[in-house]
DNA sequence: TTGTAGGCGTTATCAG
DNA sequence: CTGATAACGCCTACAA
């Protein structure tokens, strides 16, 4: 039975070559000045020795961290959100190249995760900064908390809070080129479908509407497949000459696309429609969804890097804004 | 201009109170007696100045960390695997739950990223413990080194290297469900679109065939919605009388399906398309995909599970598998 | 160029 | 029950 191997630190190494820890730690930074031979012999050593420095003791020295983390909301318990997984893709790979490590956490509203963990998990030194991707109160408290404690914090979307860096996605804009592509082609009946939270979306819809958007009907309910389902009989029922629909996202688009092929209606002849968010899974889809395209990846990709700026402090931007665009394809 | 707000340490905080820093610690974390009095007096006064015990130190001196590394491999640069998104998502609920948090890390193949930042990374302290999603090379890897490190670790999914912890699914057991499947409802021409990679699903398959496996037609290419697409054409040149197949993956059933489309076959009158993993776009698609449901929240989830016991020692368990099932919807 | 020594913020041991 | 004090492993003045 051998001892427990107890994992070499740079005074054993430093011990091992005869060196003081001083010019170990020298040699294996690569700052200060070694002599390259010293340096070649401790790196070789080190090397051999599999010695690695503690993360902990560094991080506490230098007061600082190589997390950052990722907070979204993820709304359907154990169902991912299509949409923030790839923004979060984006934000990891960006993350990843930078040498930094994305530690991701889902917030609930209701949840069974108490504030406090959050909270501390913010300000006790594990993570360098913040993502979060703005959903609701609790996002709009983390980032409050992340500027009180000095914590670097970016937001993805919009918050009403000010003073917060973000990188924003013109969702009004989104909703026009919505309704813009309908007046243009010919739709005399328009609907909306999405949640509340949608506001944006909707008014830009009406706007590209132009004079339709005084027929528009909504239907204001949840977000997901089974909602956009049952929307279309809603809609169907209350204005039965709805040809076409914009959908607050491409999921809930998918759902009213069954509904209305479940009554027997045809997309886009019958009715046309267009989602939102352009996630992969809508280009798949039978028919192939014509939405508006947010650059999901870029946008976490975006967020990630200027918030890693912000951290070695060469930049001071407060607001990216990525433009959406529609993506032409079958559904409309 | 004021001097920039150090934090509070344990030290401000015991002179604030005229306690010793030994004190202070006691009462904050619940370790060793205090009496009552002081110990709320002492938590109270942390709670007003928001004071937090800095995670490094806690860590270095406790030897430990509160982050579990999730690996995986993203094949398509900036396009997410759903089914990873989802098994990761379970893995992150689970983790969350007992008070860690979850570092994903992607790993390709080709990569920018050198091995040396993932060496580092799981054997420099940052990380307790390790959730790899094998699929090549690089996760053996992986595995290997966080063994030679005594790193906690587990494996999603199988592996050739013996002694590893991992969550498996039987994925010879979901092509059989699939062969019985057609068998069972009369088809006589079955195909296998996939990749290489994918031997047991296929083995399963041709068994569960019985003896239509004789006739089973192979297109072995990638994974993505193109290949499956493309697919389409190459099965029908070369098999023509073709009338079910079993797709490696619901995106490449996705993909197939349109193939289909496009030349006018109808699924699955014409042919019967079965997915593999049952991801949630799988219930969104039209016709809605009979698949292989895998579970994958579930996987991520029981992974990451098995994982923390190891490290808190109350478990040695070594396989944890989880069977699939088939689920029937349109498209078989 | 190299070594000595102090300090980062905690927790744990051992006296009092 | 409470208080000094020694680690934990690293980095970095400062001195040699």
């Amino acid at each position: 039975m051998r001892k427990e191997h107890r994992k070499i630190n740079i005074k054993d190494l430093s011990r091992k070559l005869g060196v003081s820890v001083a010019t170990a730690s020298r040699a294996l930074s690569g700052k200060g000045r070694v002599s390259a031979e010293t340096r070649e012999k401790i790196r070789r050593k080190a090397d051999e020795l599999g010695y690695r420095a503690n993360i902990h003791a560094r991080n506490l020295i230098l007061r600082r961290s190589e997390n950052i983390a990722f907070f979204y909301t993820n709304i359907e318990k154990g169902k991912p959100d299509y949409f923030m997984s790839e923004v979060m893709l984006g934000a990891n790979d960006a993350t990843a190249k930078r040498n930094m490590h994305l530690l991701v956490n889902p917030i609930s509203n209701s949840d069974d995760q108490p504030m406090e963990f959050y909270t501390d998990f913010l300000l006790n030194g594990t993570i360098a900064g913040a993502i979060v991707v703005t959903a609701n109160k609790a996002s709009d408290n983390l980032l409050e908390i992340a500027a009180g404690g000095n914590i670097p914090s970016i937001a993805i979307g919009d918050t009403k809070m000010d003073g917060v860096h973000k990188v924003t996605f013109q969702l009004e804009k989104g909703g026009m080129l919505a309704g813009d592509y309908f007046r243009k082609s010919g739709r005399g009946n328009p609907a909306y479908v999405g949640g509340f939270m949608d506001g944006l979306k909707k008014k830009g819809f009406r706007k590209g509407l132009g004079q339709l958007g005084a027929k528009l009907f909504q239907d204001l309910g949840g977000a997901s497949f089974e909602d956009g389902k049952d929307s279309f009989g809603r809609i169907i029922a209350a204005a039965p000459k709805t040809d076409c629909v914009l959908c607050a996202n491409d999921v809930l688009a998918m759902g009213f696309i069954k509904g209305a092929a479940l009554a027997g209606f045809n997309v886009p002849g019958d009715i046309a429609v267009i989602g939102f968010d352009d996630i992969q899974a809508a280009a798949y889809h039978s028919p192939a969804l014509t939405t508006i395209r947010l650059h999901n990846y870029q946008i976490g990709e975006t967020a990630a890097n200027v918030l890693l700026d912000l951290i070695e402090g060469r930049s001071t931007r407060t607001e990216t804004v990525i433009g959406p665009v529609l993506i032409g394809r079958e559904s409309a």
